[in-house]
DNA sequence: TGCCAGGCCGGGT
DNA sequence: ACCCGGCATGGC
C-alpha cells in the first residue's frame, strides 16, 4: 500500500519527528500503556507522578502494594478499580514468572511474547502492541482508535474491519521491501496517526481542512465529510 | 452542562 | 464471531 508511505512523509513534514512513547524507562512505558486505556493522556501523567512520588515505579515496589492502596494512587487516570487489578495481573506474571525482568519478558526463552501478554488479564491487543513497540524492540504496528477512523474517513479499509485487519495491513505496507525496517520508523508512524486523530480526526470535530493527509482523501467528495 | 479520551472484559446473542 | 454495558477521572 503506497499510499500509507506517502502519508507518512505527509504528516511527518507537518508534525516532525515524535519522541514517542512519553516514558522514561520500558517499565514505565509498560505501566503507561494499562493506565492509558480509554483515557486521556493527561491524567495518565498525574496517575505515574502519584506513583513516582510514592516510589512505586519498579516492578516488586509495585506488586507489594496493596490493591487499595494501587487503586488510590492511579485514581487520576479513571477506572481505577480495574487498572489496579490489571496493572497487578501483569505484575504478578511480571514478578513471579520472569524475576520481574522485563528484559526476561521481552527477550528471554517465551516463544511468542505477544501471545504471553495477550494472556494477561487486562492487556488487550492494542495494549499489548504498545508494550512491544515501545517498551521493548519489536516490530508490532499499534492500532487505536484514531488509526481506525483515519482509515475509514480514506477508504484505506472497510467499515467492518476489525483491530487485526488493520495490524496486517499496516505491517504488510511498512515491510515492504522499499521501506528500510527501522523500528524508529515503526514507532513514529503510530505517533504521527496519533497527531491526525487528535488535531483532525476527533469524534466530535471530524474537520479535515487543515490536515497533511487531505491530498490522500477520496476524491470526488471533497467535503468535510463524518468519519462514520 | 454533557460529551469525550491512545480499551478491555464478561455475558449475551 | 460480533455486540453491549460497565468501568471513572479531568478538560473543554
Amino acid at each position: 500500500m503506497k499510499a500509507l508511505r506517502r502519508a507518512y512523509d505527509l504528516m511527518r513534514a507537518r508534525f516532525g519527528h515524535q519522541d514517542w512513547w512519553p516514558g522514561d524507562t520500558p517499565f514505565e512505558v509498560c505501566v503507561g500503556a494499562i493506565l492509558t486505556q480509554n483515557t486521556n493522556w493527561t491524567n495518565v501523567e498525574r496517575a505515574i507522578a502519584n506513583l513516582r512520588a510514592a516510589r512505586v515505579l519498579e516492578p516488586r515496589a509495585m506488586f507489594a502494594l496493596p490493591e487499595m492502596k494501587l487503586a488510590n494512587l492511579i485514581r487520576p487516570a479513571g477506572y481505577f478499580n480495574v487498572k489496579a487489578r490489571r496493572l497487578r495481573s501483569f505484575l504478578k506474571v511480571l514478578v513471579e514468572e520472569f524475576g520481574a525482568d522485563l528484559d526476561r519478558l521481552f527477550h528471554g526463552e517465551t516463544p511468542d511474547v505477544r501471545e504471553r501478554l495477550l494472556a494477561v488479564k487486562g492487556i488487550g491487543p492494542e495494549t499489548a502492541d504498545s508494550m512491544l513497540l515501545y517498551a521493548s524492540s519489536h516490530h508490532s504496528f499499534v492500532i487505536d482508535a484514531y488509526t481506525h477512523r483515519i482509515f475509514q474517513r480514506h477508504r484505506w479499509c472497510d467499515t467492518r474491519a476489525g483491530y487485526h485487519d488493520l495490524k496486517d495491513l499496516c505491517e504488510s505496507a511498512l515491510n515492504h521491501q522499499a521501506v528500510p525496517r527501522r523500528l524508529d520508523y515503526w514507532q513514529d508512524y503510530h505517533a504521527q496517526l496519533v497527531m491526525i486523530g487528535k488535531h483532525f480526526c476527533r469524534t466530535s470535530k471530524p474537520s479535515c481542512e487543515q490536515c497533511p493527509l487531505r491530498p490522500l482523501l477520496p476524491k470526488k467528495k471533497r467535503t468535510n465529510e463524518a468519519v462514520e
